[in-house]
DNA sequence: GACCATAAGGGACATATGTCCTTTCTCTAA
DNA sequence: TTAGAGAAAGGACATATGTCCCTTATGGTC
């Protein structure tokens, strides 16, 4: 990460995200802008963090591996985003680490000063609980969904999460198919398997698959496929 | 649930679990003990709620199903518990159904008189703070563990936070074979497939099943099955 | 001790999914 | 247009797991 100076952005950050109100005068003065670059990491699962961080710009995901180096992806960030508010408040390492899938940025302060200067303050403190809040309720949703259904059920809530409302609409441009390997991390399942199942849906007619990208064919069928679930 | 009316037991509750400083004088007066049954539902998933419980005696279990009825239970509860908070900061209906594992009690309190007096206190936006955060780091904390492993280490990781400190020791009574179902339905797999692994881990000589109920034989192969992982 | 009902455990088969490696496809350079 | 390299997709096989239902075990009653 590299911080930007004197730059307007950050005002104008806390203004379109409206949290002016968050934070106290002498706070905002502690406050930091940083840019980040694709694939940067920005925190690692175990290491310490001092710092909290807001994601104003990009898009990040959070993801943890284990021992023996499987990955998954636990969700994809984008703005507005906090990002060690539950080491914060638990004072522990970082749980999950967090990668950049974009270029952004974010504005970050130090534990010390939030703790000296925001700990009391009430609307500080409502905003964090919503935020937390939101997190583990996204948490156990996704939980549920990722433990109740198989892999078919999962990639068509997926893909139904991305769609924009016209019908048959196009992904976002990231739906390349090196993203493919992010969704199977994602949703939970090996790259094999999940090409067998868009295989499976390309052959019903659901999506097809153009040089690498994902469209939908049929997005009503995609709806009844997805048995009412989507990834929020 | 039936309240328990003019009884000491509340404030001596208050006191165990070092509620005093978290309610204000006045909320404590608006507080109410109820006693619940085995078996009972606390909470129906997707119902109105309007009260948070503090659970301070007994033992709970959080679960949801899907539509076609399969069942996963969340995570079990022993006091000091609360119950209903997400909701009361999401302001939504119950994300998950409770049910009760044993006789017990829990302390209600209305979610109007929380907002009225609790909503700018300090002291208790912490505690709700910490609540919400620990059951966030729970929550991801185990779902990583069902995601990145099989059964086998899913099993060995349940029977280690079962067993207290002592080699060879005996699980909770609660460990009998009608709790094969449950723990088949925490741990994300069919209870045919659960005691396939039992009967395995019989085999390997790590633990053993008598009359229904699970003893650990070898605790340190145990450990190793378990690869590090501990359901928390 | 025998019998019966219910609960618990396991057999058989099928499906979902993982692993490993080969084949095919795509893009770039000549 | 062709060739080659690297990326993407799929074949083959194995394992994990689910489903259904039968067998065995257990406990209670006579």
């Amino acid at each position: 990460m590299k911080k930007v100076n004197n730059s307007p952005s950050l005002f104008e950050y806390l203004d379109q995200f409206k949290l002016n109100k968050i934070f106290s005068e002498g706070l905002k003065e502690k406050l930091s802008l940083y840019q980040f670059q694709n694939g940067e990491i920005l925190c690692s699962k175990g290491d310490e963090i001092h710092k909290m961080y807001f994601l104003v710009k990009g898009k990040v995901k959070i993801y943890t591996t284990s021992p023996e180096g499987k990955a998954l992806i636990v969700r994809f960030k984008t703005p507005l985003a906090l990002i060690g508010d539950v080491e914060y408040i638990k004072g522990m390492h970082v749980l999950h680490s967090v990668q950049a899938v974009s270029e952004g940025y974010v504005i970050s302060v130090h534990y010390d000063d939030v703790r000296s200067m925001e700990n009391n303050r009430v609307e500080f403190l409502h905003f964090l609980l919503q935020v937390v809040t939101q997190k583990f309720y996204t948490e156990s949703h996704a939980t549920s969904l990722n433990r109740l259904y198989p892999v078919e059920i999962r990639l068509a809530s997926y893909l139904l999460s991305l769609s924009s409302e016209k019908c048959g609409s196009i992904f976002h441009e990231e739906m390349s198919t090196s993203n493919l390997t992010e969704i199977a991390d994602l949703i939970g399942t090996s790259y094999r398997h999940l090409n067998r199942v868009i295989h499976k849906l390309c052959e019903e007619g659901i999506i097809q698959r153009i040089k690498g990208s994902l469209y939908i064919k049929d997005l009503s069928r995609l709806r009844e496929r997805a048995e009412g679930n989507i990834y929020e």
